[in-house]
DNA sequence: CGTCAGTGACTACATGTGTAGTTTCATTGA
DNA sequence: TCAATGAAACTACACATGTAGTCACTGACG
């Protein structure tokens, strides 16, 4: 049922799971480093991530702080499961295979993936 | 500049990856397996892919066939990079870690990519 | 030859998304 | 005290998306 973060909410999303709570013009200080949004625009993505109660507000003085009610990793295995399903059958194989084919895995990638992997058997 | 594919038109794609050319209702016909859609819901999808020219028609008599004009590889490149990009950082060893840390690889799972990465390696 | 079924074309419409502008209200400095 | 400032709330608006409905045409069948 978790509600779905669109990929603007999620730039938002990105600074607030980096340090929260953050009045919403510290939160457009920090987007505004990376996308070229106006003040008011970082206003309405944290007005609908409230919303949707994927951030909570907290009301300091006349002003609100906002944080994240959704950890960063829950977000990731989400998105993440979800995009395996819709693409690769669910499986991770295909998906690696495919970065791999598609030239996208570094050697250096390859030599941490296989230290991971070896760390996950124990 | 690849047009993007909405997740409903890549229901459609699948199906033309599989076997293609196909007429519209050839199309719905697989779709509706997995979907539950109308054939008019297919029909529109299929157009709106071949305006994006993300498939293309030819004329059968009075109606058309349809097939992928884009390569399902070259498309699952390109949303794989992206994913990698917005949330691992352009990065596959943090998401490969991610679905590890959270449950998702199974040890055939992992097994088999220690196969494939061992291939790779050559 | 007239009718019907199948086909593409066009239309519809609610909701989501990107990207703000405008309004209202309270606080604070002169 | 009063005006300017800054914050939230409300409004806007075009385009994307999911999900069809309707229309007009044409070829096949009786």
């Amino acid at each position: 049922m978790s509600e779905r973060i669109s990929d603007a909410e999620h730039a938002v999303m990105e600074v607030l799971w980096k340090r929260a709570p953050l009045t919403a013009a510290e939160v457009a200080d920090q987007v505004v480093r990376e996308k070229d949004w106006s003040l008011q625009t970082v206003k309405t993505l944290l007005s609908r991530l409230a919303a949707k109660a994927v951030v909570g507000t907290e009301r300091d003085g006349r002003r609100f702080l906002y944080s994240p009610l959704v950890e960063r990793d829950d977000y990731l295995t989400g998105v993440s499961r979800n995009f395996v399903d819709r693409l690769f059958g669910g499986k991770v194989m295909p998906l690696v295979a495919h970065l791999a084919e598609a030239d996208e895995l570094s050697a250096d990638d390859i030599r941490e993936i296989e230290e991971l992997l070896r760390e996950l058997k124990k």
